[in-house]
DNA sequence: TGGAACGTTTGAAAAAAATCAAACGTTAAC
DNA sequence: GTTAACGTTTGATTTTTTTCAAACGTTCCA
């Protein structure tokens, strides 16, 4: 029974690791995402360590990397000097926008380009401008369609919380 | 001044390199993708690796993958009987397609564990179980925004086809 | 047929990234 | 002060990924 859990977390734990580095992120990151969204409590970074059978040096400048993110936090206990961590309430939301800076990337790429390129002008010119101009207007309309998901999601989600609260 | 050109393609390229990575491809696959949006005729694969300063090798395979991506084309000339590359036209639309595969996983995920957690039980199940909620919610309308975002698109970009034909 | 022009496959080499163990610095307890 | 418990940094090591050169197979033309 617990053993079947555990089992279960291991996948659950792989899977992140695949879907992070899907997203040009390291396998290391989301597994341990993967391990806090799994955990009821906070967990520190010897447990981290134990749990996905690292040394020290990589988990601790892993979850720096996470923290900066903001995909996970890091919490004190009372008791304890050690540091933990915990999953940041809103992770998903949080590693959306850090995708919708990428977004945000490809579009100034476009802007600086299209517009450099009208500069230099030239002959076969045309058909890159329009191409560029295409560019553009899709990452823009990219991120106008972002802004709306998150605008819908911060609704849902507010919905979500009430509803657990009314249970 | 086609010196100039010249340095623009090249940061253009390394520019597309970087933002490939970023999302979890090879910078090679960017380059080319840059390379090809760029240039104003299809190349051929020599004139690729020329261009890219590679071996045939890898060009070879990653425009295969490319091509699997539908992200760039295979086209023919009449006159010779080499392979020749163009850009896809719909590279940036296609490219989101594969994005949202990776949603629609993430998605996936959610949902078995959802399930499976539930069905395997116990005690500090509860979190869990309002997180992996969470998740599958939060994927479902990233899903259905996507999906908005290609409908809209579709009407846009015949909207600048239009507007090019007119000119 | 034979050979030249291709693209693809393959095994090795190089480059990059992940990982580790150990040294280090800091803080807190005694 | 001294020591123990931490997290971080660092240089070396391992693993993974990228890249290459060469062999190979196919097609086309002489």
């Amino acid at each position: 029974m617990d053993k079947d859990l555990e089992k279960l977390k291991e996948e659950f734990i792989i899977n992140f690791g695949w879907a992070y580095k899907a997203f040009g992120l390291s396998k290391l990151m989301g597994h341990i995402v993967a391990l806090l969204i799994y955990s009821p409590r906070p967990l520190s970074l010897d447990e981290i360590t134990q749990a996905l059978k690292r040394s020290k040096g990589p988990v601790s400048q892993i979850t720096r990397r996470l923290r900066d993110k903001n995909l996970i936090r890091r919490v004190w206990q009372p008791t304890s000097r050690k540091d933990y961590y915990e999953i940041e309430p809103e992770v998903f939301e949080n590693a959306f926008r850090n995708n919708l800076e990428l977004v945000r990337n490809n579009l100034r790429i476009a802007k600086t380009f299209k517009q450099r390129v009208a500069d230099v002008g030239g002959d076969d010119v045309n058909a890159l401008d329009t191409r560029l101009s295409e560019m553009q207007k899709f990452y823009e309309l990219m991120d106008k369609k972002y802004k709306e998901f998150l605008d819908e999601w911060e609704v849902e989600r507010e919905n979500l919380e009430k509803n657990r609260i009314n249970i």
